[in-house]
DNA sequence: TACAATCTTGCATACGTATGCAAGATGAGG
DNA sequence: CCTCATCTTGCATACGTATGCAAGATTGTA
């Protein structure tokens, strides 16, 4: 056994295109598909390139063709499984287009700056923006540079860079007309990041339903999307003398969070005591021991949109904002009372539709 | 507003120098850290880079110092936490060290192939390879090519490429004891891929237990780190004439789907009717719900470890494999039946050691 | 067979940066 | 003021690939 082995340097084109007899513009040729090259030298030089090992090499290319074929992902925190998951399929969708990522998470809150930095050395050639705070500067810098940029799963009032979401606020307005047909009386909601479109946008919906039934009252408490916050956040609320019967937590991962405080410091059994609705749909909600009543932010059509729009910006060199909402669909599990009407079993699941009128 | 905007392409060097009356030379010193350069012009060639929105081309010095500060980190699947949460403090660590991840991820088993060639073409420094099935051969190949490969999590016998692992075996031994100590008299494993040294290796420690105390039998069913499989794994044992009464889950993030079958699905009482202890300390083992007794792998530890080798054989060039092993602990929850003594509380959390003689 | 049209091929150059080398600038010491 | 040592600087070149251009090879047609 020879461990400690030297670094050998790979080998070039040139090489290979010694080795075959031809050019090194041959050999070029023969891995740039469409290029002018004749069956037989193409078939030389793949030999040859097999025998040496060759690959081409990513760098030189890029320097020349001025496309990395890299797409910078940035995802401060992979805490809720949903990013994870996104990951995966932006991972596959990519690969699929013979892109790749180059991964930024970890970061804090005041990282902005480096990160850019970063992003720009390796110009790359898309940027994809989640879960991350640092949405809107970053965005507007990478739009400025003339980078494609997709926020994803948040949108900023200004029109710079495209974004995919979903229809947060009409899930936030189907998840309040849930549980007030359910019967529930006092109403509450955890919030994730104030500064969050998701957030804003859910809570808008869900204020609206309550409002079109007369409720005005909503208690609110503030987890920012975080699992310790958002134990803190219900810890508050469910100590309050009147406490919510019914609570919207603005995601599943902060609502596993509650629905633990709410069952062994508080005693609380779920639905009888108290409901509980979310959003993401992510693996935990669907686990037995949650079971919650939650909308589907549809992981493979967002990520489609995504790339979608990042590729075709790229290939026509565009960069008008595009703004893609997709469908997601509530889903009732456990967490939360049954409403007496409008349960509806479609493909393997229950959903429930708001009765049309009283 | 101006949506539309046409890519304009990126500051050079050379522009920056003539902005500033220097050479290009003067430029890559100003940003090449310990080059030969005055104050003065470096103050000069600053100003005018900053004027002009100038960033140096990572891909350019790449191809020039044969350095791409790129490492790639291949996860196959990141459903189980335990793998995000490696991300994320990998993402930290090799910032600190101004290297970034080319992420791979999403992929099928059958994907080794395309997957190194990748690797290649971008001339990544390193490799880090983690939950995947491809370790072997991707390890193999990459280790020939001259690329610095530490398997995380992970070891093979051929010596290959550096790893980092936790104590598995003593881990394994440990969670064996505890179970005999709580009075267990029929045991489980819910194995996860028999191809992983990971699996093995618990297994292993685990058999060494019983078989101190004289206990031969173990019922054994494959979850293959997968919840789906764990979960059908688990209704297979449970539904056992006589099912154990102590199973040991090869990690956490099965361990999760087997209490949810046996409360759910079977109705048994944990720990009261069943005894369940995992590996890991993921997340959701540490939630009220679950509270699953664990062994810990040290994630902070483990990726450190990881950057170090990785750093040192870039910087050397030496590629002899190094194999780490960091130290896991016990950590006591409610998941399994309590030994009546050697209970330890420690900074926060309960844990145990064996009693010495009996 | 001859000629035009189409393919192939190699040459030369460009991409943006780093760096060895030699020349010029600066500083220290007498 | 001179000499020598140390810093700075610019020139030129290299990294590995892609591609426009013109010359050469091939094919089809009359």
């Amino acid at each position: 056994m020879d461990g400690g082995v030297i670094k050998r340097s790979p080998v070039t084109s040139s090489q290979v295109a010694e080795h075959a007899g031809v050019s090194q513009s041959a050999v070029s040729r023969t891995f740039t598909p469409g290029a002018s090259i004749s069956p037989k030298t193409r078939a030389k030089v793949l030999a040859a390139a097999k025998e040496l090992g060759y690959r081409p090499n990513a760098i030189a290319r890029s320097l020349i063709t001025n496309r990395s074929r890299i797409i910078a992902v940035v995802m401060a925190y992979l805490e809720n499984l949903f990013y994870p998951d996104v990951l995966e399929e932006l991972g596959r969708r990519l690969a699929d287009e013979n892109y790749h990522m180059l991964l930024f998470t970890g970061l804090q809150a005041r990282d902005s700056d480096p990160v850019f930095d970063q992003l720009m050395q390796y110009r790359v050639d898309g940027i994809i923006l989640a879960s991350t705070s640092l949405s809107s500067e970053l965005s507007e810098e990478c739009t400025v540079a003339g980078i494609p940029v997709v926020l994803f799963n948040r949108t900023t009032e200004r029109d710079t860079g495209s974004s995919v979401t979903s229809r947060n606020r009409e899930g936030g307005e189907l998840l309040g007309e849930f549980l007030i047909a359910g019967g529930h009386k006092r109403f509450g909601y955890i919030a994730g990041l104030e500064s969050s479109s998701t957030n804003r946008d859910r809570l808008m919906g869900y204020r609206a339903a309550l409002e079109r039934h007369g409720i005005a009252d909503l208690t609110i408490r503030t987890g920012n999307f975080n699992r310790r916050e958002a134990e803190v956040a219900a810890r508050d609320m469910l100590a309050l003398p009147d406490r919510p019967d019914a609570i919207f937590v603005a995601n599943d991962h902060m609502a596993v969070a509650v629905m633990d405080v709410a069952r062994y410091e508080f005693g609380l059994s779920i639905p009888e005591d108290l409901s509980i609705v979310g959003y993401d749909d992510v693996g935990p909600a669907r686990w037995p021991s949650y079971g919650i009543t939650s909308v589907t932010q549809p992981i493979g059509p967002m990520v489609e949109a995504t790339v979608d729009i990042l590729m075709e910006q790229i290939a026509s060199g565009e960069m008008e904002a595009q703004h893609k909402v997709v469908q997601g669909e509530l889903i009732v599990r456990s967490s939360a009372r049954l409403p007496a009407r409008g349960l509806v079993e479609t493909g393997g699941h229950r959903s429930w539709t708001p009765v049309a009128a009283r």
